[in-house]
DNA sequence: CTGAATGTTCAGTACTTACTGAACAAGGTG
DNA sequence: CACCTTGTTCAGTAAGTACTGAACATTCAG
């Protein structure tokens, strides 16, 4: 098996190409989500996820693909369902379990982001407190703070509102009757156990 | 000096509280800081010139009040003024600098964003690139990336156009004619110093 | 000019945190 | 039951980065 035809190295390069085409997706998935506070691999698994064909991949494809040790996978997909961004998935018959992008995913980025805006609202309001019996031009600051994030805490949902309907009319364009990648197989989500963990994060110190 | 008088012990005893919860402010205020990537120190700065009387506040001040060293407070007073959150202000007759928050700086917070959603946006578009000979199907996932971020880089902009009227709106309830801190003093913003060093960061490596 | 006040730069450190790798569960399968 | 496959947990490390402190500029005062 030393020879190989023309087409069969040509068809290799090709594949060589994209390979390197798709690990730096891949890599650049990890450093944006560096950039919004996530660990870079836990971005490296989302990144490969958008990209894999069949879209859903076991921990074992995801430690050869990624050059990553089992660990730090089972870590960091943890994190990626308790955030949902990705779900849990198990096919009828096979034993292990597989990840895959978890419908609305994105949203769920943009509901992360409401929390700090919630977050910086207060903030600024404990602030205003603080400074109760100064006179309004000092307070300024910080009521602009209060204002801003007041105002976004209002208008953030209706805005997410209007994506939803854009991306039902996106949707519609094309793909009518197989509305989702979930339902086009017969792959099983499995619902996000309620360990005891989520409520109390840290039982032993 | 020994002895004192009880409304003096009284107001030391305010004083020291109200220390407490401003420094407690500032705190919180590094934390948020964090959780949006940008170095605590910085956040500390920008949580300070928030609350502090006057709102100028030189870099002698920043040292003192937030423990910190010179060295840090101009590496992170410098990063403040670039990403516009706070500008630098001279006094007549006065050696040093103070610094205070930018009029408008959270708009600027949301302009950070925006460079992050552009620069998912185009994430997007490579990866769909990479997949343009595969089906719809596995394309779905990076067409609602792409959609997702599409849409809001044609609303965020509308968003903060909104919120700079709404904003108008409120802060001409009360302080009709004067519209602003610096203009209320006699501080002159120092123009930001268009060095070479803003084009070509790195001169000698 | 000398000295003081103000500000910058940078080498070294201290600290945080992601990641590895190995030991340990938990089922299935023969 | 022994054994393999799949997945989790955790101690130790590796790597990145914020921060310190000291040396170095710069400008003004006397």
């Amino acid at each position: 098996m030393i020879a190989s035809t023309a087409a069969e190295l040509d068809s290799r390069r090709i594949e060589q190409k994209e390979r390197i085409g798709l690990s730096h997706f891949v890599e650049e998935v990890g450093l944006m989500f560096e950039a919004v506070g996530l660990p870079r691999m836990a971005g490296r698994i989302f990144g490969w996820l958008l990209i894999a064909n069949p879209p859903h991949q076991s921990m074992g494809d995801l430690v050869e693909v990624l050059q990553a040790s089992k660990g730090s996978i089972s870590t960091m997909t943890r994190l990626l369902i308790q955030i949902s961004l990705i779900e849990r998935v198990s096919l009828p018959g096979q034993r292990r379990d597989y990840f895959q992008i978890k419908p609305h995913a994105w949203s769920q980025l943009t509901q992360q982001r409401m929390t700090q805006i919630t977050a910086f609202r207060q903030l600024a309001e404990r602030g205003l407190n603080l400074l109760s019996d100064q006179p309004p031009q000092l307070r300024q600051r910080l009521q602009e703070m209060h204002d801003m994030h007041a105002f976004l805490e209002k208008e953030m949902p209706l805005l997410d509102q209007r994506w939803q309907q854009e991306q039902q009319r996106l949707t519609e364009r094309l793909s009518t009757g197989q509305p989702h990648l979930t339902s086009s197989s017969e792959l099983l989500p499995i619902p996000v156990s309620k360990s005891p963990r989520t409520e109390t994060p840290e039982p032993k110190l």
